[in-house]
DNA sequence: TTAGGTTCCGTACTTAAGTACGGAGTCAAT
DNA sequence: ATTGACTCCGTACTTAAGTACGGAACCTAA
């Protein structure tokens, strides 16, 4: 149950401490009342290791490739009853996913083609739209 | 030898009449002259099929991870005589298309994980952060 | 108790890649 | 010759996800 400052929690979470704020404003972590250890002055927030949980499943969700928006939604599921919707958003995702990995393994061939075609001599023009096309439509 | 106004230029990769324009203004598209079939009026802009696949290559570049101005000089390099540097942005770009990819399909388990996880039953809460980190860092 | 580093807060700015708009000119078919 | 669609152009707006700023309050170590 370790205490620790906004500062402290952004760099768990790898991320900056405006990037924490931002994050509160929308919705997305959240804000803590202020105390002070001595009781004098109003303090400031203090954030334990679920808030850290919550920040790096922020992050992971959104290599996922959800949006800040659906991100929200899930962390509101978490705690919640709807199971059907969170696998409806899983399996959206999932689906784009893999479309977008397949385009990306597309894309690294092409790639691999421009850096081969290029490379068989140290100068001279080497045609760069044609090859990295490749036959793709 | 097709000519072809903007609108079927844009058709025919994809794209809205206004993103070619905005590429024009960004310097990937060229800006051809006006012109008009019975010389009367200043006319309006033609494209060829040249034009047509060096709108194709913009559109595969993007999804190959590069922003428009790393494309830009690619586009420079394409009739260039710097081998080199084509060889460098292509392994840089290959490498970066390698983590994204890794990353990518971490984050497809961790999908996979979550709609399990929420499937067993089909109600209750399903604890989405925890399963979906997994054990990941 | 004082100096420095942090936190807090509201507001404004940034970046990439478009999208939208409005008015004037142009084209193609009737 | 007119009408309706399309083109051209400059300028302004949008969206997502932050980043930055400035001043006041707060906390900690010397």
């Amino acid at each position: 149950m370790k205490v620790r400052t906004i500062a402290a929690l952004a760099q768990q979470g790898g991320v900056g401490v405006e990037t924490v704020r931002f994050y509160q404003r929308r919705g997305l972590m959240p804000t803590p009342d202020r105390w002070s250890r001595d009781g004098v002055g109003a303090g400031i927030r203090r954030y334990g290791d679920e808030d850290v949980r919550r920040l790096k499943f922020i992050r992971s969700a959104q290599t996922a490739g959800f949006t800040l928006e659906q991100i929200k939604e899930l962390l509101s599921l978490d705690a919640g009853e709807d199971r059907a919707r969170a696998r409806m958003l899983a399996a959206e995702r999932l689906a784009a996913l893999d479309r977008t990995i397949a385009d990306l393994e597309t894309a690294r061939e092409a790639l691999r083609r421009l850096a081969s075609a290029c490379a068989t001599k140290d100068s001279g023009p080497c045609p760069i739209i044609a090859t990295f096309q490749g036959e793709a439509a």
